[in-house]
RNA sequence: GCGGACGUGGCGGAAUUGGCAGACGCGAUGGACUUAGGAUCCAUUGGGCAACCAUGCAGGUUCGAUUCCUGUCGUCCGCACCA
C-alpha cells in the first residue's frame, strides 16, 4: 500500500468531514483528552513529540469508537525566551519566527494524523489570548493573591532576568545553566503559599503517577513544629521556628541568617567589623557552595546574647549562612546536642553541647537525633519527645512566649521577568495614586513591537516610551506601566481552560461550559513539570474556584508521564552524541502509521527505552501482512449461519480474547501489550483462513474486528482498509467490538498438576469439570502415579482453571 | 542525607487477586522457495544429557513468591544546610 498517498487522502477526507470537532451536543459524553502543548521550535518534530502526542491520539481515538465525545485540542506556548534570544541572535522579530514556526509544526502535527480539533486552537503569544492572561493577573491582583514586593531574587545573569525558585536547579538557570546569583528587586508574586495545604491534601485523591505526587508532597514540604519567641538583652524578640521543640532545654546558641534584620540592629559594637566582613564574604560564595550540606559551617558572633524563654538562660547570638533567611524566620535555635548542622557549628566555635534527649537504646553518640525521654529539663523530664514537643509548646503559649506552628516549604510564585517576548503585567504605577491596575475594558495591553530587546538587565520595554508612557486610570495624571512580562508559566496556568472556549471575546471562558469540560480527563506529558507547571495549574484552578468561575477543584483528574525514547546506545538523544533519531526518516519510507505502531509497540510507554532500528521493521512486516488478509477477505462474501466446529471455536475465542485484551490494553496505556494481541489474532485468522474446510464469511467477521480493534493505533491504514472491506461510514464512527463471553468458554481446559507445588504434568479436564473430577483425572496420570507412589495425600489444592496441586508425605 | 522507582533470556519487554515464569517481537540457528535473498513461509530458541536449576543477592511468610515482608547490593530519577 502507498502509505504517503493513504495518508494524504484520509487526512482531507476527515478534515472535509470535520471527523474531529467536538460536539457540544453530546457533552454528557465529553471525554477531554490533553497533550500538554508544544513550545514553537525552528526544528522538526521529534520522537518526544510523536511519543506524547501520537500515542495519546491512539488512546483517544480508542476512547471515541467507545463511545465517548473526545475533545483532543491542541496548541502552542508560544511566549518565551529561545525566539527571544534567537531575534537577538538573528534580528527576526519573535513575532515572526514564533508565527512561522507554529505554521511549520501545524502541518506536521496534521501530517500525523491524530485527531486534533483545530477550531479549538490557542497561541499563548496572540492578544486574544494573552488579554485573558493579563485578565488572571488583575483576578489575582483583585483578590489579594497577586502582590509586589522588594525580596532577594534568584537572577540568572545570561538569561538578564529573575527566576521563580521552580526555575532554579542546582542553583543554576534551568534554561541556560548559568549560575543564578541573588538579587533585591520589586517584583510581583503569585500568592500560591496559600493553597500550600489543600495542594497537598487533594493530592492523595488524584489519579497521578506516585512519584509525582511525592515530589509536589516534597516541594510544598509540610512540617510540623513551633515558633517559639527569644529575647535579646537590649528588648528586641525574635521567633525561631523548629519542629524538636522537645529539645528547647538544650539551646546553647541561637542563629539568624545574615540578611536577618536584627544582625545589622544588634550587633554590638566592637563585632561590627568582624560580622560586616563575614556578610560580605557569605553573600560572595555562590549559591551551589552555600548550599551544600558538605560544607563546613561558618558564622559570626555578633556581640549579643538572647533569653531561651523555657529557662530564662543567655545564649549567644550568632550570624551563620546556614540558617536561611527564606525559610521558617530566617533564625534557629541551636541544639548542638540533638541537631547535626548545629553539632558542626557549635564543634567549629567551641560552644557549649547540652544533652537533653537520652536514646532509649543507652546510645550516647551525639549528636543524638532521634526520639527519646526528655532529661536536664525540669518539669519535663521523663516525657517522650512527642509528649513534650506538645508540653513546651502549651506552656509557651501560655505565656505569649510561642506556640504550634506549621511551616511549608514552598514559597510564592515570582511571575515578573525582565525580558520582552511575553504578557505585558497590566499593572501601572502612579507617584500619586500608586500602584494601579489597568481596567478591564483597557485589556489586552497589547505588547509593542518595535521594542530594542538586547538584554542589559533592564526589561526591554522599560525602553519603550511609547509603551511606558500612560496616564494614570485613578487620577489621569502622567504615569508607568510595568515594564515586566510574565512569566510564560502563567501563560501555561490556565489554558485547558481556554480550549473548549477558545472563540469567547467577552470571558476568558464561558463558566458554563468549562463547568461541563473540565476537568481534563486525561493529561499526557512529561514528568519534568511536576513542581511547575502541574502544580501552577492546580492553583489556578483553585483559585478560579474560589473566586467562582469553577466549580471544580483539580484540573486533571488522571495524568499519565510518557518515557524518553533514548537512542539506539541507550543514551538520551542529542546531537553532540550523534544519535538522534529523527521520526522523517521512518515516515518517509514507512508511513506514519506503522512508525506510531512501532512506537506503541517497542516500549513500555511510560519507562521508555532506547530505539531499535529493527523493531520498526517488524511492525512494518506485520502491517503488509494484515493488509494481504484484509484484501484476501474482502472478496468473501458474508457470514450465514454455520456449524460451529473446534476450528471455528477456535477462531471465536481468538477473536474475544483480543478484544477482552486490547480493551483493557488500550485503556490502561499498556500500548505494547494491545498490539502483541493483535499480532496473536492476526495468527489465529491466518491459521483458520489456511485451512480446507473453512467458512469465509467467518473469516471475514473477524477480519472486520480486526480492524476496528488495529484503527486507534493505525488510523489512516485502518481506514482504507475499512473501505477496502465496503464500507462507506469511516472506521472511526463505529462502536468499539464487544466480544461475547461465551466464545471465552472452552470445551476442554489445560491444568497443571503439582506434586508438592512442583508441577510434574499436564492434564486436560472438561471446563466445567468439579473438584471430584480434576482429582481423578490427575490421579490416573502416570508421572502423577509415580510420584506418589508410596506416598499419602495430606491435602489437595484446586485452583480453577490453573493448577492441582497435591501436598504427599 | 531524605523521598520515589526499578533490577526477569543475547536484546526490547510480558506475567489480572500470590497459582504452569519468559506472552509478543527482535536477534540467532536450521529448513523450504529461489539465479539471488537483507523478500516470504515453516521449525527451534533461558540453562542442563537428565533429575532439576533459573526473575540482582541473603533470609522470611505460604501448599505455592517475579508478585507480600525483612535485610543487602546495584541502577535511575527527584529534593537537599528546610531548622
Amino acid at each position: 500500500m502507498d502509505m504517503k498517498s493513504v495518508e494524504i487522502k484520509w487526512q482531507n477526507k476527515w478534515e472535509k468531514d470535520k471527523l474531529y470537532t467536538f460536539n457540544k451536543k453530546n457533552i454528557d459524553k465529553k471525554f477531554y483528552c490533553l497533550e500538554m502543548f508544544s513550545y514553537p521550535s525552528a526544528s522538526k518534530l521529534h520522537l518526544g513529540h510523536w511519543y506524547n502526542y501520537g500515542l495519546t491520539d491512539s488512546f483517544a481515538r480508542y476512547k471515541k469508537m467507545k463511545g465517548f465525545e473526545v475533545f483532543e485540542p491542541m496548541g502552542f506556548d508560544a511566549f518565551g525566551l529561545p525566539a527571544e534570544n534567537y531575534a537577538i541572535k538573528t534580528g527576526v522579530h519573535p513575532e515572526t519566527s514564533t508565527l512561522s514556526n507554529i505554521e511549520t509544526m501545524e502541518k506536521q502535527l496534521k501530517a500525523m494524523g491524530a485527531m486534533f480539533d483545530w477550531n479549538a486552537e490557542i497561541k499563548t503569544c496572540m492578544p486574544d489570548y494573552y488579554k485573558w492572561t493579563q485578565w488572571l493577573f488583575l483576578k489575582l491582583y483583585e483578590n489579594g493573591l497577586a502582590y509586589r514586593k522588594e525580596a532577594p531574587v534568584n537572577w540568572c545573569p545570561s538569561c538578564n532576568t529573575v527566576l521563580a525558585n521552580e526555575q532554579v536547579v542546582d542553583g543554576c538557570c534551568e534554561r541556560c545553566g548559568t549560575q543564578v546569583i541573588k538579587r533585591n528587586l520589586t517584583q510581583w508574586f503569585f500568592k500560591i503559599t496559600a493553597y500550600a495545604d489543600e495542594l497537598l491534601e487533594k493530592l492523595d485523591e488524584l489519579d497521578w503517577p506516585e512519584k509525582t505526587k511525592a515530589m509536589q508532597r516534597n516541594w510544598i514540604g509540610k512540617s510540623y513544629g513551633g515558633e517559639i519567641t527569644f529575647e535579646t538583652e537590649s528588648g528586641d524578640k525574635f521567633n525561631v521556628f523548629t519542629t524538636r521543640a522537645d529539645t528547647l532545654f538544650g539551646v546553647t546558641f541561637v542563629a539568624l541568617a545574615p540578611e536577618h534584620p536584627l544582625v545589622q540592629k544588634l550587633t554590638t559594637n566592637d563585632r561590627k567589623e568582624a560580622v560586616q566582613k563575614y556578610i560580605e564574604d557569605t553573600s560572595k560564595t555562590d549559591e551551589i557552595e552555600r548550599l551544600s550540606t558538605a560544607r563546613e559551617k561558618t558564622g559570626v558572633f555578633i556581640g549579643a546574647y538572647a533569653i531561651n524563654p523555657v529557662n530564662g538562660k543567655k545564649v549567644p547570638i550568632y550570624a551563620a549562612d546556614y540558617v536561611l533567611y527564606s525559610y521558617g524566620t530566617g533564625a534557629v535555635m541551636g541544639v548542638a546536642a540533638h541537631d547535626e548542622r548545629d553539632y558542626k557549628f557549635a564543634q567549629k566555635y567551641d560552644l557549649p553541647i547540652s544533652v537533653v534527649i537520652r536514646d532509649p537504646n543507652g546510645g550516647n553518640k551525639l549528636p543524638y537525633t532521634e526520639d527519646g525521654y526528655l532529661i536536664n529539663s525540669l518539669e519535663f523530664d521523663g516525657l517522650s519527645s512527642e509528649e513534650a514537643r506538645k508540653a513546651i509548646l502549651n506552656r509557651l503559649n501560655s505565656e505569649m512566649k510561642g506556640n504550634h506552628k506549621i511551616n511549608y516549604r514552598l514559597r510564592d510564585w515570582l511571575v515578573s521577568r525582565q525580558r520582552y517576548w511575553g504578557a505585558p503585567i497590566p499593572m501601572i504605577h502612579c507617584e500619586k495614586c500608586g500602584t494601579v491596575p489597568v481596567p478591564y475594558k483597557d485589556l489586552p495591553v497589547l505588547l509593542p513591537k518595535d521594542v530594542e530587546f538586547k538584554p542589559d538587565g533592564k526589561s526591554p520595554l522599560a525602553k519603550c516610551e511609547s509603551f511606558m508612557n500612560v496616564k494614570c486610570p485613578k487620577c489621569g495624571g502622567e504615569a508607568r506601566r510595568d515594564p515586566d512580562t510574565l512569566d510564560t508559566f502563567v501563560c501555561s496556568s490556565w489554558y485547558y481552560l481556554r480550549y473548549p472556549d477558545n472563540k469567547n471575546e467577552d470571558m476568558p471562558f464561558d463558566p458554563e461550559v468549562i463547568n461541563q469540560m473540565l476537568p481534563v480527563d486525561k493529561y499526557v506529558g512529561g514528568p519534568e513539570h511536576a513542581c511547575m507547571h502541574l502544580l501552577y495549574a492546580r492553583f489556578i484552578t483553585k483559585a478560579l474556584r474560589d473566586m467562582g468561575y469553577l466549580k471544580f477543584d483539580e484540573p486533571f483528574k488522571s495524568l499519565t508521564h510518557q518515557g524518553i525514547i533514548l537512542g539506539p546506545d541507550g543514551f538520551r538523544m542529542s546531537k553532540s552524541r550523534g544519535n538522534v533519531v529523527s521520526p522523517d526518516t521512518y515516515i518517509d519510507t514507512y508511513g506514519s502509521d506503522v512508525f506510531r505502531m512501532y512506537l506503541m509497540f517497542g516500549f513500555d510507554y511510560t519507562a521508555g527505552g532506547p530505539w531499535d532500528d529493527n523493531g520498526i521493521k517488524s511492525i512494518a512486516k506485520f502491517t503488509e501482512k494484515i493488509e494481504r488478509l484484509v484484501v484476501k477477505a474482502s472478496s468473501y462474501k458474508p457470514l450465514a449461519d454455520f456449524e460451529k466446529g473446534e476450528d471455528e471455536k477456535a477462531l471465536l475465542f481468538a477473536e474475544a480474547y483480543a478484544i477482552k485484551n486490547v480493551d483493557r490494553d488500550m485503556n490502561s496505556f499498556s500500548f505494547n501489550t494491545a498490539i502483541a494481541r493483535l499480532m496473536e489474532f492476526v495468527t489465529a485468522i491466518y491459521k483458520y483462513d489456511a485451512l480446507e474446510n473453512k467458512n469465509e464469511g467467518l473469516v471475514l467477521k473477524t477480519v472486520e474486528t480486526l480492524v476496528l480493534l488495529l484503527a486507534p493505533c493505525a488510523p489512516h491504514f485502518a481506514e482504507e482498509l475499512w473501505s477496502i472491506l465496503g464500507n462507506k461510514k469511516s472506521v472511526f464512527l463505529q462502536a468499539y467490538p464487544v466480544f461475547d463471553e461465551s466464545a471465552l468458554v472452552k470445551d476442554e481446559i489445560e491444568l497443571a498438576v503439582q506434586i508438592n507445588s512442583k508441577v510434574k504434568c499436564k492434564i486436560v479436564v472438561p471446563s466445567n469439570a468439579d473438584d471430584e473430577l480434576i482429582k481423578s483425572t490427575a490421579l490416573l496420570n502416570q508421572n502423577v502415579e509415580k510420584s506418589i507412589e508410596g506416598k499419602q495425600i495430606v491435602k489437595t489444592i484446586i485452583v480453577k482453571g490453573r493448577l492441582v496441586n497435591f501436598i504427599v508425605k
